[in-house]
DNA sequence: GAGCGCATGTGGACAGTGTCCACATGAATG
DNA sequence: CATTCATGTGGACACTGTCCACATGCGCTC
């Protein structure tokens, strides 16, 4: 049976309403991921998600993984376009990219970012199992390996790198800082990335 | 007339209003700051409020004001702990004690700092009405004053010294980064301080 | 000092929400 | 073919923000 049609009573019910709510929460954030409507998109009754999830919450997290993944695919296009060659200077470069991405992303979509990071109880997971922060981890590996950066100055960088980006994304997207111009914004990113990259390397190239 | 007692229908409702809010988003967030809760506190009807406020919103927004107010406050009581007389080393240790107490208030009022940074929409004001904000400017004023750092390197330093706190306390109170204990927390701050400082200024003093 | 107006507070209503309940349905199993 | 149990439905409840018409009484005007 394929998986259209409706091979038992919905089919895949769970995934159609995932999809759903990452729909809204795309365009109005975490409130707009409101269960009802969810299933009213889905062609089902309120009350059918509670099969599947326990929870408003459960669902909404479930959506903030989903989130979380295209963050990260995000980052990951913006690195793949580092060509730089020499290691040094390429894991620098691609440190950036890394974190120019991860604002670009907060403000192209700025309902899956919220979502992404909006407080949801369930799984007791630490930081490493975030996909966007394993990135991270492996581009300020990079930067050691490439002589860039001390093993002691590795320690406790992700945190660093991750608070100055997530920060930035946080102030421009609802914070005091919304309302910069495009331009405006620009310089700020760079300056910021400038300064981490000087702070945790010493240098900047 | 005593502003105790009840001079009018209420009094002061307005006020009163208010600082029931303002417990109520010390003690659950945004979310928590309902408004026939409010009411109920005050000892008025529901629908008292609209006399004061247009909106939900425009009641949370003044309590977003009252919530700033408290973190420069904390702020400026660190600030004048710091006990420093070499000039250079002056401003350095109070650009990190104005960084160590903005997380610390986060944490230890994690309602009020989440209030106080809740998108509002009310008051297109730029950041330089936020309190906090103000009061970085002039430590990292006196970081140019006593020669610490250079006028170029003072350009948008603001932000960036907001973004990194800023999103380190995003990233603690209810991000991946929760659940780091208190000792873990205060490594990962001085880390970040740290590394700011030398990317600002070049060297950590 | 009497009377009135308008800001202030009240009670009721409505739509919308998350969640619980009892019930319906039908695919898979014996 | 009958039964079972996961899956979906419809109704209900408490709660919310917000709008409405109405009550109340302070402060002004005559």
């Amino acid at each position: 049976m394929p998986p259209s049609s409706k091979p038992y009573h919905h089919g895949n019910l769970r995934a159609a309403l995932v999809e759903a709510g990452a729909e809204l929460a795309r365009s109005s954030g975490p409130d707009g991921v409101v269960l009802r409507e969810v299933a009213r998109r889905t062609g089902v009754s309120h009350n059918a998600a509670y099969r599947h999830f326990a929870d408003r919450d459960e669902l909404l997290s479930e959506i903030a993984t989903v989130a979380a993944d295209q963050l990260e695919q995000a980052m990951q296009r913006r690195l793949d376009e580092v060509t730089e060659s020499d290691p040094a200077r390429r894991a620098r470069a691609r440190l950036r990219a890394t974190g120019r991405a991860y604002v670009e992303f907060a403000l192209a979509e700025p309902g899956l970012f919220t979502v992404a990071f909006c407080p949801t109880d369930v799984e007791a997971a630490g930081p490493d199992e975030a996909a966007p922060y394993v990135l991270l981890g492996q581009v300020l590996d990079e930067l050691v390996s490439a002589g860039a950066l001390s093993p002691e100055g590795r320690m406790g960088a992700d945190v660093v790198c991750w608070s100055a980006v997530h920060g930035l994304s946080v102030l421009l997207l609802d914070g005091p800082l919304r309302g910069l111009t495009a331009e405006e914004r620009g310089g700020v990113v760079e300056k910021l990335l400038a300064t981490i990259e000087r702070g945790l390397t010493g240098a900047v190239g």
